[in-house]
DNA sequence: CTTCTTCGTCTACAAGTGTAGTCTAACGGC
DNA sequence: GCCGTTAGACTACACTTGTAGACGAAGAAG
């Protein structure tokens, strides 16, 4: 069974996960034209997929020359490691105290709130 | 007037700068001796408090031949950052889609249930 | 076949970070 | 007043990260 190393990256490689995320797989080319926005020259891009490849979020199949990039590691895991991250690192863990801390820094508004509630409520429901 | 320039905690300065929240002004020995636990060699502490001096993050005042650190960057708004940075990244900036996804992870229990119903029900009613 | 182009790989390099050792000046004890 | 102790300052060093240039091999063009 696959040892699920915790494997952390940086902001710059998320953003090229991001990418791939969204469409893969990908080619090199493809990736930098979705990331023409970060005016990065090629050669940071390629060195960005090598070190994901590198340490295993991604893997690359051969197609001639080139290499065709998918993403291993799932945005949804990634995500869940950031988030829980950040709830251990500065909430005990607890998600309460997020929201409330949040809605003290950015005032959540009328209908975050009714999301919220929502959201509650079906958990409540689903037990 | 004070400009706040965003200044970027690592996670060791982090923890350093718990200490401090929890209890300051406090000297060098004072936090070696919080952050035991952490078996960093006096030197260690020592670096990363000359950082956070460096960055502005704490002060220092003379006592003796000895320095009182005490804390600039108060808690509330390095957490603050931090959060807003993650949901920003990784959630568009909204709080619910985070609750649902933690929510998918390490299952709300009732009691964290019972706890964001009450204090959504708070803000509801401070508008 | 020779040449131009294009990929991927290797190398680079400064800043930040984790982790710690060394040096120096001032303090406290005798 | 001299001497050991000690606090802070300075130096070190490997690893990560952001950012990119250089190089070599393989494919495309003619």
């Amino acid at each position: 069974m696959a040892v699920k190393r915790r494997l952390s990256i940086s902001a710059a490689e998320a953003e090229v996960m991001t990418v791939l995320w969204q469409h893969s797989p990908a080619g090199t080319d493809e990736i930098v034209t979705a990331l023409e926005h970060r005016q990065w020259h090629e050669s940071t891009i390629k060195t960005l997929l090598e070190r994901l490849r590198k340490k295993g979020a991604i893997k690359a199949a051969k197609e001639g020359r080139r290499h065709l990039y998918s993403p291993v590691l799932q945005r949804d895991e990634w995500v869940a490691q950031e988030s829980v991250g950040l709830l251990d690192r500065l909430f005990d863990g607890r998600v309460t105290p997020f929201v409330a801390h949040f809605s003290r820094q950015r005032k959540l508004s009328r209908k975050d709130l009714e999301e919220l509630k929502r959201l509650i409520e079906e958990l409540d429901h689903d037990r």
